[in-house]
Parts: structure tokens; sequence; C-alpha cells
DNA sequence: CTGAAAGCGCTTACAG
DNA sequence: CTGAAAGCGCTTACAG
């Protein structure tokens, strides 16, 4: 039942002319006469003629696809950082395919070799947590040119886009300071997610450089998750009663910290300091509106995919890394 | 600087068979000698071989791709929506489109067509408002099997998976006449949303039944943003200023609200009432945490990839409709 | 159990 | 300015 495409050679037939013709017609090749070019378009948009791209990039080995691989594209920051590839792309006539790794090497590994075999012209990878460069080999082995964002990997040469994290945990830590905080926890995120160790130092940093004998009160790894952040606070308050602050990998962390912290009836701003990373926008509304440093997902996916579409026009240009400045914002909860 | 691609033809050299022999062993077809079998995958495995889905798809006219078409992907609804569509497709070994249309009925045509460009074995679809028949149909006219989810196209007969938001517009209704306010306005979302509709009917519907004489003090059509539930709200208090509740389109529109009303001294859930739809995972940290319906995109998601599934096995399969049930999430707002 | 051959729908030199 | 022909990398009857 499944009806029959129309194909190239039927617009020919139609417009009484070869299919090479109509060929040279769509794509905007060619010198063709202004009579025959207007006949073919003709031809084609009556029949509802499309294009059969797997042929084409068959054929031309020239693909308009791009490629998102993403951690879990349900995480806002995720969902906002594609949103914006997606228009990028689209402007520079890509089409995007976006999938998501659940943060997972053995799934991330499948993704990117189902994605050449889709044919994408590129990638664009914030990469699962363990990854290391032979995970990309496969990549780099089709001569797919290809994009790292939000995670790094350490002294890897590949074009990168993401934040400066150490500097968004030195800003953290140094505001904690300025208000008077001394005794810090470091909440959420996994051991090696180099975000997060990127973001303990400079908190760490922070510390060291007020005063060298400080350290962090302890160091809680789990999930970035709300839930995560919940427990994780009712363990430091029954173990580190003393805790007066608490830097979360990121606001939705936070907001578990709160739920915690009403729970034993401590004050969230006034006995107990909270932090967050993103400025989610509903931290602005929450119950004391969050302090949080403000990372900037949409223009990593712009940059993202403009970075990516310069590098399959030439992919021999020069790795780049390029690092957003996050921003401080500062509400009621520290 | 392109490499070159290992073709199936060499690995046949490499294992010394034929190209036909390699194409029956990766896809688990014919009846292959176990040592030919073996070989041929150490072979392929080898070269880091990696089949070429355009070629495939050419000469068997079978594709693993499903089509995603949303709104706007970085509305956390369709984020979530689209990441259960992404892991039900994987599940069934296909792989995820994904692309937004902005809510625009041009770019949805523009996305559909690209996507049946790229050869996608079947489309899930929440049309983008002021959709009609005729938009789908290039996608009737290639056989490519087809669900609509969230909104619906009225009397359209396509397989359908969405909310009953006739009965959470009732839901909404009962609870706050319940609570005793009868000055309703509704408020967010644009005229011709059928589900924007839906909703405000079911309002209205169980204002009626308490009492007939009953009507909205006023309906705000705009965005269905946090922005226009600001204005709007404060548009509302001045020239609505007996108004004791408001129905907002969705919780951003509500927090919106929230905003306003504070800002003229209104206290949210005691001077005036405020119910959104979702039941987004923050509205329960809000302040006062949010009165609301909750709608499940994930479930959506799910179904909507499910039904597809079939339909791309049995496109002769009468269309269906679902309607989830929604539920009320009574909090502290109303 | 395996191979030779045709063909999917395009694009691209090349010839005229 | 246009057409005939080859070929991209697969899959699929068919023959043996």
């Amino acid at each position: 039942m499944q009806k029959k495409r129309v194909s190239i050679k039927e617009v020919a037939e139609h417009a009484g002319v070869s299919a090479a013709t109509v060929s040279l017609v769509l794509n905007d090749k060619g010198s063709i006469s202004d009579k025959t070019r207007k006949q073919v378009r003709k031809s084609a948009k009556e029949l509802g003629f499309i294009l059969n791209k797997s042929a084409s990039r068959l054929r031309s080995g020239q693909s308009l696809l791009i490629g998102l691989v993403v951690n879990d594209i349900s995480n806002p920051f995720f969902a906002e950082l594609s949103a914006n590839v997606e228009t990028e792309a689209a402007n520079a006539g890509y089409l995007s395919v976006i999938a998501s790794t659940q943060d997972n090497v053995e799934t991330q590994k499948f993704v990117i070799e189902t994605m050449i075999g889709q044919g994408v012209a590129g990638l664009i990878i914030s990469s699962a947590t363990g990854s290391d460069e032979a995970d990309f080999e496969v990549i780099r082995k089709h001569g797919i040119p290809y994009v790292l964002c939000v995670r790094e990997l350490p002294g890897y040469a590949a074009d990168f886009i993401g934040f400066d994290n150490f500097q968004a945990g030195v800003m953290a830590g140094e505001h904690i300071l300025d208000r008077g905080y001394r005794d810090i926890a470091f909440v959420g995120g996994f051991a090696d997610n180099t975000n997060r160790i990127s973001r303990r130092e400079g908190v760490k940093y922070a510390m060291r450089r007020r005063d060298p004998d400080l350290a962090l009160v302890r160091d809680l790894v789990g999930p970035a998750t709300r839930q995560y952040g919940h427990d994780a606070t009712l363990e430091l308050l029954a173990q580190s009663p003393d805790t007066s602050a608490i830097v979360c990998i990121n606001d939705y962390v936070a907001i578990g910290a709160y739920a915690a912290l009403k729970e034993k009836g401590r004050e969230v701003g006034a006995d107990v300091a909270v932090i967050g990373f993103d400025n989610v926008p509903e931290s602005a509304a929450w119950n004391p509106p969050l302090t949080t440093v403000e990372l900037f997902p949409r223009s990593i996916g712009s940059r993202a995919a403009k970075a990516l579409v310069e590098k399959i026009r030439d992919n021999q240009r020069p790795p780049e890394r390029i690092y957003l400045a996050p921003k401080l914002v500062v509400r009621d909860s520290a």
C-alpha cells in the first residue's frame, strides 16, 4: 500500500527534458535556460516531487545532516542548547539529528556509529562521563568534522565550546566567602565529571586564596538531581552540623537542598547559604530566590553549530577551544 | 582529506567472500555457514566497517529513521516528550530526527518535507497552531505512517495521542468553584490553539453546571509565556479588579501571574487564586506552591512512539485516538 | 550455502 | 544549453 514516490525521472518526462537537466535545475548548477528551469520547477511542484536525499547523498557524498549527541535531552540545559543548535544549523541549511546517551559511554558509541551510518556531515558532542579519545576515534577515521561542547576531554586536541567552570567555581566560592561563610560543602555530580572537578577546584582555590588553611567541610558525590540534593543535605546536616554553606553542582540539586533544610527547620540564606549553577529560569521564583552562577547553554548551542559548519567547509582549520564566561547572579539564598 | 569509508566490497575482499554474502550476514538473512558468518563479522570489525544507510535505504526502501516534529524543543514539556519518543523509538531500533517548527505552519511544511527527503519511516507530529489537513497531505501522498500528538486537528481521521483537555479544564474549574471563587479569568495561549479552547470550554462548562449565569470575567489571549502571564495579570487587575481567580494556560504563565500579583500587593492563594496546567517539576517549590493540573508529556511521548512503530508495521491499522487523563494537583495557590 | 548481476534515485564529468 | 552513461554502496531475486 506504500505509494510510489515520484522520482527525478518522472519529473524529467513530465517536463520533457532529461533527468540530468532536472538535477541541475534542482541544485542550481550548470547553465540551463530560464525557460527550461521554469518548466522543470513547475513539473516538480505539480508532481509533488521531493528529492530523495539517500540517493543524492550516496552519489555526491554531500550531506546536509548534522548530528547532536547529548546526555539527556529532557534536561532543560541540554534542551535549550539543542534548540539553538537546531536553529543555527537550519540557518545554514542543515537538518539536525538529536540523540541522547543517558551519559553512558556504550550508548554514546552506538549513537555515534548510527549517526555516521546515517551519513551526517558533522557531529556536535557533549561527551558522556568517562569518555576518552578512543571513543571519538571512529569519527576521525571516517574523516567527519566534529566539535565537542560542554564537557571537555582534558588534553584532547579537538574543537571545544564550553564554560570556564573553574572560573564559575571561583565566583561561587568568593561570593560565599565575602558573605562570611567558612564551613562550605560541595554537593552533587559524579566524581569523574570534568565540569564538577573544575567547579569544585575553583571553589577550593578561592578558599585557599582567602586563607591557606581553609578546606571543604564535605564533598558529596552523587547524581545531579533534586532527589540527591535533598538526601545529601540531610546526610550533611546529620554528620557535619556546622556546615554553613552548600555549593550545589546545579540548581536542581539546590532546590533539593532547600527542601532538606526546611525539613530540618533551617532557614535558607540565613542559617545556611545555598548556591547553585545554571540559573534555570524558575530559580528566581524559588523561596528564597536562588543565588547561582549563570551559564549560557543557548550560546554554547549556537557557537557550536557555527563552529561545526565552518569545520565542515574546511576540515583543516586548526582546533579551537572557546570558553564562555559565567555570570554570578546574586539573589537571597547566599 | 576526507578519508575513504570502507565499503561492503572491501569487507568482502578481506573476508574472501562476495559482497552479497556480507550483506546477508550483516542483515542476519539467508543461510550462511557459521564459519563464513564469523569470518565476515571479524573482517567488518577489523576494518571498522559502518553500513552506509543511505545506500541501504535507497536499495531496500527500508528506513530506521523516525521523525519528530514539535513546536519548540526548548520547552520542557516537549523536551520531556521528545526524550521519551527517542527512548521508545531506540528500543524498537529506530533513530529519531527531531525538529522544531516554532509553532509556524510554513516552517512545519519545510520540516516535514525535509524529513521525507531524508527517508524517515514515520512521523510523530505535534501540529503547529493553524495547521489543517492539507498540511499533512504530503505525508499521505508519500504513504508514510504518522501519528499526531498533543494538538488535535478537529474531525481529522488520524492517529492521535493527547490529553483530555476539556476534562482538564473541568477539573480546574470545579476545584476553583469548590473553593468558593466565582470571578474567574482565563489567561494565556493563542485563540486558535485547540488545547486552549478545550481547556477554557471545560472551565466554562464547570461554571455553567454550578450556576447557569456564571461566565468568565475575562479571556486574555496571548503567548503562553511567563512574560505574558505577568503583563496580562497587570491588565486584569487594572480593568477587572474584582477578579478572584486566574486560570492560566500553563504553569509558566502562572508564575508570571504570581509576579504581577505580588507587585500589586495581592497575596496569591488568599486574595487571588491561581491555577496552572502541566505541573512542571519546579512548581512545587514556588511560593506559594502551585495548584495545577498535571499532564503527562512523557507518557504521550512513549505512547506516540509505540503507536508509530505499530503503524509502520501495519499501515492499514485503523486510526486510533488516545486521550490520557489529567490529574489535579492541589497545593496552596488555589 | 554462496556468487553474479541488476537496480534503487540520484549526480557528474563528458560529448555535442 | 542539454542528454547519454557511468557509478555511489547497498540488497535481492535467481542460479547453481
